[in-house]
DNA sequence: CGGATTTGACCGGCGC
DNA sequence: GCGCCGGTCAAATCCG
């Protein structure tokens, strides 16, 4: 837009000098042409010598021309060089705004290409709506024009009803069967975290269209679709803990088809990503649901602060609410409350709210449960294999302790800081999804231990990250510490998404 | 008055 | 087949 004027400048600038410079060659003959006529009437003699004056007078004036077109010439190079300057400085910035478009997006087709490689061998069946939960996933990958086109298709197919799961327990004839048979359901994303207002501010615009008393649980659980565009397909369900009603559940559903605002930015990446990882995981370990018969146990991760447990499959679900939705659906928690999954709280019975430790192992979900737990400050870092079974815990190198590494990446103070806001999930989620490198970290380590694979490459890939990070001057991490301490810039909770998104 | 919310009805899946 | 339950719809209602 700027840049249009500046080469029209430019290019004036760039013609003024060229008629400068050849200008002496007819500037003076034009200039005493010019004086000439108003000589005639003089004689020879005086003539003679008001020519030499003249002429004397005419190099003055040649001399002081080329000076000053040497200054122009100069001070047209100035302006050359700084039209590059700005042109250069344009850009770069062009180029700055274009990466950080594309790494935004980084997270979402992530998700989209892992659901596709994931779910997209049941192409036959996509097609009759068998795969209903990759068709938004798949659509995001179209142009704003193509999605729009098929907005119909969209609100047919995006939540149809769920015809496709009554195989889901059939012995595994190969995975490609299982996959067309037994599409799983939209990964789901549940972020817990305290918070006293009805919902999460997590930047998006959303519509509640429904509330339901869920069993086992008093406290309504409300249904949220997205508004930021009509075919939309993210939803959300909103419920208090029944364990800590000042814990609220949150559990997104969907990929957003449309331009987020950028304070929806932090908490779509992260659920994308969370999605994303889960996936990965999912695509390994879910291939034969309930066939595996050793468990692969959890495996945890403390980021300073941010607690990442994950679980295989055999990770169990304390709330039957919960357990139902999860049935079918890959869930990945993210856990910004406060409370530290202590060891015990992973095994055995514990005053913990988080449901995700007090299941009874007879419950094995269809799919793999994984949880970040980005609120629990444990400062007990070698208790953090807590969530490890023993094998993986050999799996892990006291050298290599992803926890240790981070430890010492990000050493702080052992006073827990106070519980996270909900505005501090922005802060939180940005903190672990901005970072690529940490993404793709993140990614591989989870593949590795959900897949049951080595557990040294998910440590190499951790470690390398955090090799990374000391390198960049811990960028990633350094969020931690302000989803914590800037909980103190929010006081008064901003939890009411639609007091901010609707006006 | 238009958009958002509420709330009872409805539907489909699942277990018995 | 029946009942329970989660999830959604849509008319009624509320609210700015």
């Amino acid at each position: 837009m700027e840049a249009q004027p500046l080469p029209t400048t430019a290019d004036a600038v760039q013609s003024a000098g060229e008629d400068e410079e050849h200008a002496p060659k007819h500037k003076v003959p034009l200039m005493a042409e010019l004086e000439k006529p108003s000589m005639e009437p003089l004689s020879l003699a005086s003539a003679s010598s008001t020519w030499k004056e003249e002429d004397h007078e005419h190099e003055q004036r040649l001399k002081m021309a080329k000076g000053e077109m040497r200054e122009v010439k100069e001070e047209n190079q100035r302006l050359k060089r700084c039209l590059d300057q700005m042109m250069r400085d344009y850009e770069s910035l062009k180029r700055q705004f274009h990466d950080m478009s594309t790494i935004n997006n980084e997270a979402a087709e992530e998700v989209e290409d892992m659901v596709s490689l994931t779910l997209g061998r049941s192409s036959s069946d996509q097609n009759k709506n068998t795969c209903p939960e990759t068709k938004p996933d798949l659509q995001n990958i179209q142009s704003p024009a193509d999605s729009e086109q098929g907005k119909e298709e969209d609100a047919g197919q995006t939540w149809p009803p769920g015809k496709v799961l009554k195989g889901l327990a059939a012995p595994a004839a190969g995975e490609d069967e299982v996959s067309q048979q037994n599409p799983p359901k939209k990964t789901r994303v549940c972020v817990r975290a305290r918070c006293d207002t009805p919902t999460l501010n997590d930047g998006c615009q959303w519509r509640k269209y429904g509330q339901k008393i869920a069993k086992g649980n008093p406290c309504p659980r409300a249904y949220y679709r997205c508004t930021g565009a009509p075919s939309c397909p993210v939803r959300k369900q909103v419920q208090r803990s029944v364990d800590d009603i000042s814990i609220l559940i949150t559990t997104y559903e969907g990929t957003h088809n449309h331009p987020l605002p950028v304070s929806a930015m932090a908490m779509a990446s992260t659920t994308s990503a969370a999605a994303s990882m889960l996936l990965s995981g999912a695509s390994t370990s879910t291939s034969r649901p309930g066939l595996n018969p050793s468990p692969i146990g959890t495996a945890s991760a403390n980021l300073h602060g941010m607690n990442m447990y994950t679980n295989s499959k055999q990770f169990y679900l304390s709330n039957s609410s919960m357990l139902s939705s999860s049935l079918n659906h890959p869930t990945i928690t993210l856990d910004l409350t406060s409370n530290p999954p202590s060891a015990s709280s992973s095994s055995s019975s514990s005053s913990s709210s988080s449901p995700f430790h007090k299941i009874p192992s007879t419950y094995p979900p269809k799919y793999p449960f994984t949880s970040l737990d980005f609120g629990s400050w444990n400062t007990n870092i070698n208790k953090n294999v807590l969530g490890m079974s023993s094998d993986l815990a050999k799996q892990f190198p006291p050298h290599t302790n992803i926890y240790q590494a981070c430890l010492q990446q990000f050493a702080k103070p052992s006073t827990p800081p106070p519980p996270p806001l909900p505005d501090t999930i922005a802060a939180a989620t940005k903190a672990i999804t901005s970072d690529p490198s940490f993404q793709s970290a993140l990614a591989a380590a989870l593949s590795s231990i959900i897949g049951g694979g080595n557990g040294g490459e998910a440590v190499q890939a951790m470690s390398s990250y955090v090799q990374a990070a000391q390198g960049q001057g811990s960028m990633g991490f350094q969020a931690a510490p302000s989803l914590t301490y800037s909980t103190s810039k929010s006081p008064s909770s901003p939890g009411d998404s639609r007091d901010d998104d609707t006006k």
